[in-house]
RNA sequence: CGGGGCGUAGCGCAGUUGGCAGCGCACCGCGUUUGGGACGCGGGGGUCGGCGGUUCAAGUCCGCCCGCCCCGACCA
């Protein structure tokens, strides 16, 4: 046992940063606060890449790429934009060992480039929608990180689209915010609530910005995906106008959405136990280990063999490796697969060539729980069963733990209390001066107004007991 | 930036009153093992974070600096 964690319950915080260095999915970097994704890691982005580029361009995106330095002024362009991002920029000063004319910001996202190259492009009504996803990596100057969920370095990707109404726009947000949600929840198995952000809580420069909130497996909560309207802030900052078919200048409407690498910690936060990962069978990057068990080196050439064959057998329609390693026990591999969160195991020994069939371990059962005998016939249709069931059976299980974290206290006093261990679902009278009391007093912020949430019709504010105009979701976020 | 911890082999650490730089794991070789974290024997590997000082002698004492991690304020 020496490669164990801590537990999740003992100590949540070092249980993440251990689980994400030992299944090597991250690494620290030389710089402070800059990681290195390893391949593990890497294949597991690619993975939630390409199920989230086959959904942007089904809804009628294209993806392009803009550079990663920006002129310092187009920042101080959008007021709210500036201050947001101001303190957070990462600023190149010499270039070709001379001081530069004008500092260059390294991107912290990309509304005022493609702004500005969309003034340049957009002149007429039918140039519009501008439908444009890019996948890039950002700087922002964190005072506290966290490998992947907050470093000064993230990779992510950023949509930007540009629309001849206000209308038009909403609607291309809130169909982000949907892609966002179903993603999450059929790709990832991770629940969402998705919902609106408050005033204080929205993006710098939008208008309204929309969440899907997940709760992690220390009750709290992650911003793990953001849509944002933009109105026309960012047009009216860049002059992104057009003629219409009445041949009059109007300003656009923009939106922008991201998620990022951030949303690999919500999968290990989510699904993840004291034994390691538990990643998503849709997402993992092996979905099926085949360990070969063997005595004398007759037996390992046999037994070899047919893991090979069925490796063979599988590739087609899952991810497979064979773990041929030969300077380890078997005993160590499985410890260490179920550290990796490779949701099936297929064991193959003397015993089952002998009777044709195979161990099926599911790690969502981690142990000899999970482990049944199966019979090699039929071995594709049953796992393809088996990654459906674990799918869903985790899915079901963030679902029921968040169910039963979630609290809709009756006054502060409960609120306080519940907000220590979950989150609470609470009538609120929309003052941000109310809401920064609450999170000075608890540590929990305003998560969302959830889309199909309760009306607060007649309720009293949690916190002042002046009439509430929502009811939406407190809790400690990281 | 405030509080805490730490910097010695790839990783985790020990190093007493200043006196040959060590242990466990990992790694390499050979052999035996292998159905839930195997074992024996033999090996390789060091700018003790950096700079300066004290001393015959510094991982150890003194000063300065740097870096990382954790907890807070800020944030996807």
């Amino acid at each position: 046992m020496s490669n164990a964690l801590p537990s999740r319950s003992e100590n949540f915080a070092e249980w993440y940063n251990q689980l994400v260095l030992k299944a090597e999915l991250a690494d620290y970097a030389p710089v402070r606060g800059c990681m290195v994704v390893r391949p593990y890691g890497w294949a597991l982005w690619e993975n939630i890449k390409d199920a989230l580029d086959k959904r942007f361009k089904e809804t009628g995106h294209v993806n392009a790429a803009f550079p990663l330095l920006i002129p310092m002024s187009f920042f101080e362009k959008e007021k709210e934009h500036v201050e947001g991002f101001s303190p957070e920029l990462a600023v190149v000063t010499h270039g070709g060992g001379e001081a530069l004319a004008e500092p260059l910001a390294v991107r912290p996202t990309s509304e005022t480039i493609i702004g500005y190259m969309y003034a340049k492009w957009i002149k007429s009504w039918r140039d519009l929608p501008v439908l444009i996803n890019q996948w890039g990596n950002v700087v922002r100057w964190e005072l506290r990180t966290k490998l992947f969920l907050r470093t000064l370095e993230f990779y992510w990707q950023e949509g930007h689209t540009a629309h001849a109404t206000a209308e038009e726009a909403e609607e291309e947000t809130r169909r982000m915010l949907d892609v966002y949600t179903d993603f999450a929840i059929n790709e990832a198995a991770v629940p969402v609530v998705p919902g609106v952000k408050t005033e204080s809580e929205k993006f710098a420069g939008a208008v309204r910005s929309y969440t899907i909130e997940a709760m992690m497996g220390d009750t709290k909560a992650l911003q793990a995906g953001t849509s944002h309207f933009l109105g026309q802030n960012f047009a009216k900052a860049f002059n992104i106008q057009y003629l219409d078919k009445n041949n009059e200048l109007q300003y656009v409407w923009t939106t922008s959405w991201g998620l990022s690498t951030r949303f690999i910690g919500a999968i290990i936060m989510t699904h993840g136990d004291d034994k390691g990962l538990v990643l998503p069978p849709r997402l993992a990057p092996i979905q099926v280990v085949i360990v070969p068990i063997y005595k004398s080196d007759a037996q390992r050439a046999e037994v070899l063999e047919a893991a090979d064959r069925i490796r063979r057998a599988l590739a087609s329609r899952f991810r497979v490796k064979l773990d041929d390693r030969d300077n380890l026990t078997p005993g160590y591999k499985f410890n260490d697969w179920e550290l990796r969160g490779v949701p099936v195991r297929v064991e193959i020994g003397p015993r089952d060539l002998a009777k044709g069939t195979v161990a099926l371990a599911r790690r969502d059962k981690p142990g000899r729980e999970g482990k049944t005998f199966v019979p090699q016939e039929g071995l594709a249709e049953t796992i393809a069963q088996l990654l459906d069931d674990i799918h869903h059976s985790l899915y079901q299980r963030a679902l029921a733990f968040r169910k039963a974290h979630t609290h809709e206290p009756k006054g502060f006093d409960e609120f306080k209390e519940v907000v220590q261990n979950g989150w609470a679902y609470a009538p609120w009278c929309g003052d941000p001066e109310c809401e920064a009391h609450i999170k000075a007093e608890t540590k929990a912020t305003t998560r969302c107004i959830p889309l199909e949430g309760e009306s607060a019709e007649g309720q009293k504010c949690i916190y002042c007991g002046k009439p509430a105009k929502h009811k939406l979701y407190f809790a400690r976020a990281y």
